[in-house]
DNA sequence: CGCCCGATTGAACTCACTCAAATACTGTGG
DNA sequence: CCACAGTATTTGAGTGAGTTCAATCGGGCG
């Protein structure tokens, strides 16, 4: 039984904007439908055009591209909120996969009805264009770490940084939240090998910075991660949801 | 004395969209000014609110992200055509800095104006959308290209993406471009060292398959460095301009 | 029990890094 | 016109962070 945007358990959370009951009426019309996928169904498929734009509910998810000789690379953890699929709606087909990690459910657009919110809908197009523009900055944000950080330094980035995140969207409870990744995933969103990612987490461990099984993760201590990853400490301005 | 969008140079390639009489006639009143910076000025800095958004006219730069102990990672190379400074309008800050490489005319945009457009013209809005859409999927491929390819992949990669898109712009003659780079800017795209840059460029320069002096680059064989870089041949498809 | 998958650990190797110095070029001032 | 400083490229040598290979461990499941 879909959930009537009305009653979006995401749009109460502080981290979003605040919609009006205009903007509210008209999403509601423009959402087309509810996805639930089990963990492991690919979402979307680099280089396919899907029909379909999604908004994720619930549930979290792999995106990545490939290389012909299997190669991947993780491009970002996909979490409640995100927004995706809008490359194949805009331009004609989409550049990156996505899988589902856990269960999750999906609010569904219909990609012919963009165009329809670029006319009618000036302020939900600026909105879109907002999250396309975070996600431009997230990519910039990773591309940095990948090309410019040791080991130590990615590992450190990525995990107060997935943290940050979910702690935004209520999701830590106890300074711990679910991180159903395996650390090959982890290895491939920071180009690290997989045994290195491993014997980098044990040294983030043993200092007693972190601590990550049964994909459950804790930050320890969250200052000195970020310390490390020579990240700065802004607070994320409220954003869209869609 | 500033170009009227009629006589645009860059709207007559053939790799541009074409514009209604309309769009055109809205582009005109939209472009606020033409700014003219010489080589080695910074035209946007990462963290600032400048209200101004550009489309680069002529001209090549830099785009680029630093960590606080000067560890510089650029992000891309910036060409004719580039929209740049959204992010700064969209959400309050930018997220990045872009430095002139060579003598650069741009064409300005008031920050302010990016609502109306939104409001007033949709199609505008949406060829926006298209375009950071277009820079997300670039950045996508360049955090494969440096978290996944090898020393020699990554430049074979880098020397053939730019060199496709000098291509497009017509700015190959010959075979040869203007590439007003330095190895060190090369090797901050990458995530190489400058030495390591170096050698690998020599080892494809004995391989005869591109040369690079006094600024200007030529791939002698491009088909190889495509090979070596893993990179699909597909057309990209005709884009807006703003 | 046996199998599969993911995490962990050890050992050897190598790609890419750092350090260092030489070369080449350009603009500046005496 | 030459000396000099500053910047970019090139090359050599030694080092090290991260890789690959390989084996083990542990939990979940048919």
């Amino acid at each position: 039984m879909p959930v009537a945007c009305q009653d979006c358990p995401l749009r109460m959370l502080p981290c979003f904007d605040d919609l009006s009951e205009d903007e509210l009426q008209f999403m509601t019309q423009f959402k087309s439908g509810e996805l639930d996928v089990a963990a492991g169904t690919p979402i979307l498929v680099e280089g396919s055009k899907s029909p379909q734009i999604f908004t994720v509910l619930r549930g979290m998810g792999l995106r990545y591209k490939t290389l012909e000789d299997g190669r991947r690379q993780v491009t970002n953890f996909v979490m409640p909120g995100d927004f995706i699929g809008l490359q194949a709606a805009i331009q004609s087909e989409i550049g990156y996969s996505v899988d589902a990690s856990t269960d999750m459910t999906l609010c569904v657009f219909r990609r012919s009805d963009i165009w329809k919110l670029f006319r009618m809908h000036p302020s939900r197009a600026f909105d879109m264009t907002w999250l396309v523009c975070s996600e431009e900055h997230f990519l910039g944000e990773a591309l940095t770490t990948v090309g410019q950080r040791s080991a130590l330094e990615r590992i450190a980035w990525a995990m107060v940084t997935v943290h940050d995140r979910a702690s935004q969207l209520g999701l830590v409870h106890n300074g711990v939240m679910n991180f159903p990744f395996r650390q090959q995933d982890l290895a491939d969103a920071l180009g690290l090998s997989l045994v290195h990612t491993n014997k980098t987490l044990a040294k983030l461990r043993e200092r007693d910075l972190l601590t990550w099984s049964d994909g459950m993760l804790s930050l320890r201590d969250r200052e000195s991660l970020r310390q490390i990853a020579q990240l700065d400490d802004t607070m994320p301005p409220k954003r869209p949801l869609l």
